[in-house]
DNA sequence: CTTACCATGTAAGGCGTTACATGATTCA
DNA sequence: TGAATCATGTAACGCCTTACATGGTAAG
């Protein structure tokens, strides 16, 4: 259990509210999840076939609007240790960021060259943060008919995103000052 | 020069001011830049050889104190690798936090289970923050003279540090109001 | 009719961690 | 004298990305 794949409870995670085909999993963690995850289509699959086997998945085949597709839905033994590594204290959080690497090797480099670095940080993260406030929006507009007890958590990653994107801005506008 | 390593230009741009050895190299890495990068001395080593290899470093033993360490020197071609990575535009940011991965699913297990884990999250911060501000205010210190072009670039990426941090603390303290 | 997207997969290879192995020195 | 730290390395293995391969459908 201590060094699970994340991909695996990443998978077991999405599958618990719906079952989903190998290519939704993926946009999935393209939207919803990309602030803090992500995954390639050569790990995605393979990932659902081993699951597979493990018994914590089952398969089946649907034709959707004449598209066939291979649907996942999870089993009690993945939703148990799904459970128990939700459990489990966290390993590792980590920041990988280029963009900081350049900045503290900048002397070696032009000044000028960092700030366009800087600048295309900026303007990322504004995308970013408007797309996030978008879909927080979004999910705080859903009738609380349909609010489900999962929907709070979502929001709160979301809400991370959000102060962490608008932290990452303000730092932008403090080093673009002080780099001219 | 797309794909590059980026081991590889971080332990260029550590030797470019100073000779180092790998364990050396390793400790910068757990202070200096461990908000956003890492490595283990298991990549380090190797990657030290290959890049002798490139003609992008030299070594030579030293004694240091009875201790016989292996130092490496950055060489011109491998000031003009770096120079050139660091021109190149950003490929990839990534954050990868196990702890929003157990907010997000957090609808799967006990609310009491993930408040445990935003509080560490949340001590994990505070000593992380304390950290870079003592390092900042040690770097602020350091008598003008001494003070040379690339210590704006150290400050540039603490003071990011500090920023984010200060979000996450943020954020922990409203989460952690909306779970009660 | 062709471009884009839907949909699933495999193979090669890169990068990195963990665990192991070794041995010297410092400090309590 | 034993534990911690300094110091360097190797081997096994895991995980992931990229690139490739394939083929269907929707829309302009």
């Amino acid at each position: 259990m201590a060094n699970t794949k994340k991909l695996d409870v990443v998978i077991l995670g999405l599958l618990c509210h719906e079952e989903l085909s190998g290519y939704d999993i993926k946009q999935r963690l393209d939207t919803r999840l990309s602030m803090f995850w992500g995954a390639s289509f050569g790990s995605i699959y393979p990932t659902l076939k081993e699951l597979e086997e493990r018994k914590f998945l089952i398969s089946f085949e649907k034709e959707d609007q004449k598209r066939k597709k291979i649907i996942y839905t999870i089993t009690e033994a993945g939703r148990d240790y799904l459970k128990e590594w939700l459990e489990q204290p966290v390993e590792k959080d980590e920041l990988r960021y280029e963009t900081l690497l350049k900045v503290f090797f900048a002397g070696e480099s032009n000044t000028d060259v960092l700030l366009q670095h800087i600048l295309s940080f900026q303007k990322k993260s504004q995308q970013q943060l408007q797309i996030l406030k978008l879909m927080e929006a979004e999910l705080r507009n859903i009738p609380p008919t349909y609010k489900e007890k999962e929907h709070g958590f979502y929001l709160l990653t979301m809400e991370f995103g959000i102060i962490t994107y608008e932290g990452y801005l303000k730092w932008c506008e403090s080093a673009i000052e002080k780099l001219k």
